[in-house]
DNA sequence: ATAGATGCAAAAGCTTTGCACAAGG
DNA sequence: CCTTGTGCAAAGCTTTTGCATCTAT
């Protein structure tokens, strides 16, 4: 499969291009159901299962992001420049972390682990302001982290 | 369901005891359908449900940590102190990362952006010792993390 | 006695996939 | 042309839930 992809031509079909404009156009970091519901008001037969495919594709080429959250549902961001995140417990959105990415820790890591380290994840789970503002703010009291 | 939860009273059944006494046990953070395979052993018409809805409870009420990791399913793990993880991207094993947990970047991003900061997480992603001795480590072609 | 827990099965939610047809290069 | 991509629908997987029954306390 690794060999596969590597030799794979890919198309610049109208969906594929779409996707990949309407994610550089916005920084919400959308669920594929957002990307679709978006898509759909240009292509508005394109199907969900494209949708997926092509953001597979598009992040396998490192043209955009797979944001893989704690949340059960992914999110993909048009920056496919590393950075990190904040995702609200509430309402899952999620923002840039106004922060630099840390480096030099997986060295210390693969000497203590024989584990190939080959990235880290880091995101801030929150509340958003919006959602800070709701007299309940739903699932919060769920919440165990640090 | 806030409230609900907090004056509700919790029950030592036999069911959750052995769950908890499991994940005390191992170090393996294991997933439900682990959880539940092994929680068979001992009490054989246990049902799936019940397995879920015990983890549900143990880490609403910080006994077990529940895992939210970048994966797709989620892992359980017996200690409840925060400390940080190392997933294997190839066969999604979890372990332990030896490494101390980051403190008071919280203040910085909440001036920053008016999130509320519950806390965060912070995951290495790698290829476990095992998987690395494979020729092929099925899933690896697809990673595209920093 | 009674609130809380269980087992079972169905359903829900997100994602992937098989297949026949369409279209990019 | 012929390989890659699409739309549609079905299936897959993890997790949640409704309900009747059971059981800690």
């Amino acid at each position: 499969m690794s060999e596969l992809k590597k030799q794979q031509n890919f198309r610049m079909t109208r969906q594929r291009g779409i996707i990949l404009e309407e994610l550089r156009r916005i920084n919400t970091h959308p669920s594929a159901d957002e990307i679709y519901e978006q898509v759909r008001k240009q292509q508005p037969r394109i199907s969900l299962g494209t949708v997926y495919r092509n953001l597979e594709i598009l992040s396998e080429l490192g043209e955009i992001q797979k944001l893989e959250t704690g949340s059960s549902i992914k999110r993909f961001d048009g920056n496919p420049v590393n950075h990190y995140h904040i995702r609200c417990i509430c309402c899952d959105r999620v923002v840039d972390a106004p922060v630099e990415p840390l480096i030099n820790t997986s060295k210390d890591i693969h000497e203590a682990t024989n584990y190939k380290i080959i990235g880290h994840r880091f995101e801030f789970i929150g509340v958003c302001p919006e959602c800070s503002d709701d007299a309940v703010a739903p699932g919060l009291e769920k919440v165990k982290y640090l």
